[in-house]
DNA sequence: ACAATAGTGTCTGTGAGACAGTATCGA
DNA sequence: TCGATACTGTCTCACAGACACTATTGT
């Protein structure tokens, strides 16, 4: 790609780039990161993300909600680009490059009985996950660690965590999704000032517990009005 | 790296990797990046970004940096991982993934005496660069926008500005790079009380110009001190 | 009536924005 | 003394944090 250095790029050696993918759902009011087993020998029977092999004919982000599809049947979902790791021996065989993709879906459009029905894919808690010495398969400690501090991090300034929550959500359940994604409680009276004109009501109630039942809400979308 | 579907990588079709790097500086009050001119075919004539093929026993940080070298002789500078572009069709001679990344330097480690000599590498306004309908190699149009988002972007709540400005600088000097970055005017008095607490004086003064001096600085390490 | 959660009004401190002023250099 | 730029004090307003209060459901 240089000019001065240009070279033929067939006369390269070239390398098998993959995408990892760090599904994040909220469940039991705690982060969860969905993984898999490996089967095949470096690191097989460890936990893993889900990954594939990007093909010469789909982008990384095709490969990663290819990758999605195959564990959870889910198509559709949010995605967004985390971190292409490519430390030399981060895979024992051969030289991998991975390009990593967060998804965030709400737990209520991952339906085990579908495409988790036969991958063996299942959740586990993203902060029990780095707090223990748990192994995992190659380098993917180090990519969930970053994809939680940037997940930490988009919080406050992005919609991320509305990715988390479904079309319509309560401002109860909304707050909790940022305390979880904050790592920290919040206090509800400025939580809703914050929020306010961020959100609409759909002018539904949410049904449930014995006591006050909540207004539904859904993202407005910032219509620049000026 | 998937389990389900783990396949030997050997057997995937690899694809070449590349990098591209953003070397921006700030000159003559405006922010520069720093461009090379295509010799060989694809796109041979025009500007494009300095690139080179990630080596097999190198990550590609260091390829990243060893691009920088190639093109001016600098090393050790400031470099951040931007975006992994993936089109299938963004290098017309073959499959090619491209890592970008950024790297910020002050203009006066940019010596052009030293190895910029033979490079025939030039600096050119990144903005204007943008605005008209020039045309660069590849997918480097876009590359470029979407560093300069992200810089200005960044400007609010990194350090990032710091790496364009010198080991020590004067406060009027500092001003000046944010509001290139983001591109409007700043008050003073506030942009002062906003640094405050994240430099410290060097004890030195800027000489200079006809009216009074200007105090020297350099970037506090916030040591977490609680 | 009570438990439990949803939702609101308001005080306060911090910090950004805006402006007006003072300080210090060379000529 | 003057032009030019460096630097500071302070007012205002918006907003985050914190707390106390009211509202509405099921039992």
């Amino acid at each position: 790609m240089n000019g001065m250095n240009a070279q033929d790029p067939a006369k390269h050696a070239s390398m098998s780039v993959a995408v990892d993918v760090l599904l994040f759902t909220i469940e039991d009011g705690r982060l969860k990161l969905l993984l898999i087993r490996r089967q095949d020998d470096p690191f097989a029977g460890l936990p893993a993300l889900p990954g594939v092999f990007v093909r010469p004919d789909e982008t990384p982000e095709d490969a990663a909600a290819r990758a999605i599809f195959e564990e959870t049947g889910l198509t559709g979902i949010y995605l967004e680009q985390l971190y292409t790791f490519g430390a030399v021996d981060r895979d024992p065989r051969m030289r991998i490059i991975s390009v990593a993709y967060m998804a965030l879906v709400p737990r209520e459009e991952l339906t085990f009985s579908a495409g988790l029905r036969t991958s063996g894919a299942w959740l586990e808690d993203a902060d029990e996950l780095l707090q223990d010495g748990r192994p995992l398969a190659f380098d993917h400690r180090q990519i969930i660690r970053t994809a939680r501090t940037r997940l930490a991090g988009k919080v406050e300034y992005t919609d991320i965590a509305f990715h988390l929550a479904g079309e319509t959500f309560t401002l109860p359940d909304l707050q909790r999704i940022f305390e979880i994604l904050l790592g920290g409680k919040l206090y509800k009276a400025n939580f809703r000032k914050k929020m306010a004109d961020r959100i609409e009501e759909t002018g539904g109630m949410a049904a449930g517990g014995s006591h006050r039942p909540s207004r539904l809400y859904r993202l407005k979308k910032e219509e620049p009005c000026s």
